[in-house]
DNA sequence: GGGAAGGTACGATGCAAGTAGAACCTGAGC
DNA sequence: GCTCAGGTTCTACTTGCATCGTACCTTCCC
């Protein structure tokens, strides 16, 4: 069962919902800017400077959230986003490879 | 350049135009479907026995084919679609492995 | 020639999803 | 206390896409 902010464990991550949430030029290019980052880089939403307004942000790194792709962290005052890249990587052998190749 | 039939060339195949393809439940399934038949099948639109019109199943047929998952081969009255397993392997590695796998 | 089967192309429709604005919340800092 | 920054949520708008019906094409067969 996802945890109170709708992180899906590995086993509850569906390959179809993380297909559709990276089909989105937008959210496939915040992973893939993850990907070209260190890989514990937490950053926050605002970090990726997406062309839309700050609810539409929030709701893309909603989709992504609970797709299983990132995680977001509690700072207080600010959140970050972090990519869960060892639980995709054994979830989804080869998938974040294709991302990082493109 | 795509040939006459919108097949692209699998240096051509964009991978988010592919998992655009992919995110649609319908062709997600015929891929799927694909993927437990041998290597080499040929199959008609209407072998996989879409719950949609004629004309919706031409669609999603011409998406995949425009993304470069199927290639279509003309046989006189009748075109049969083959999933273009080796040069996805070789363009997107491990992509099929993990439809196969869900 | 005529009809049936299998696909495609076009136009129209309906719903899902991306988008934005406003209100609200929380914590940091003055 | 107040303000600001960063995110979320809600509602509403608008775009995109799946869907369908119709018309059309090509080939096979009678």
């Amino acid at each position: 069962m996802p945890d109170d902010d709708g992180h899906p464990t590995p086993a509850e991550m569906d390959l179809r919902t993380v297909l559709h949430a990276l089909a989105d030029p937008l959210r496939f290019g915040v992973i893939a800017q993850f990907l070209r980052e260190p890989a514990d880089a937490e950053r926050t939403c605002a970090y990726f400077e997406l062309p839309v307004s700050k609810s539409t942000t929030s709701h893309h790194f909603k989709v992504m959230r609970e797709a299983g792709l990132i995680r977001m962290i509690d700072h207080g005052n600010s959140r970050t986003a972090i990519l869960r890249r060892g639980e995709l990587d054994e979830r989804f052998p080869g998938l974040l490879d294709l991302i990082a190749a493109d």
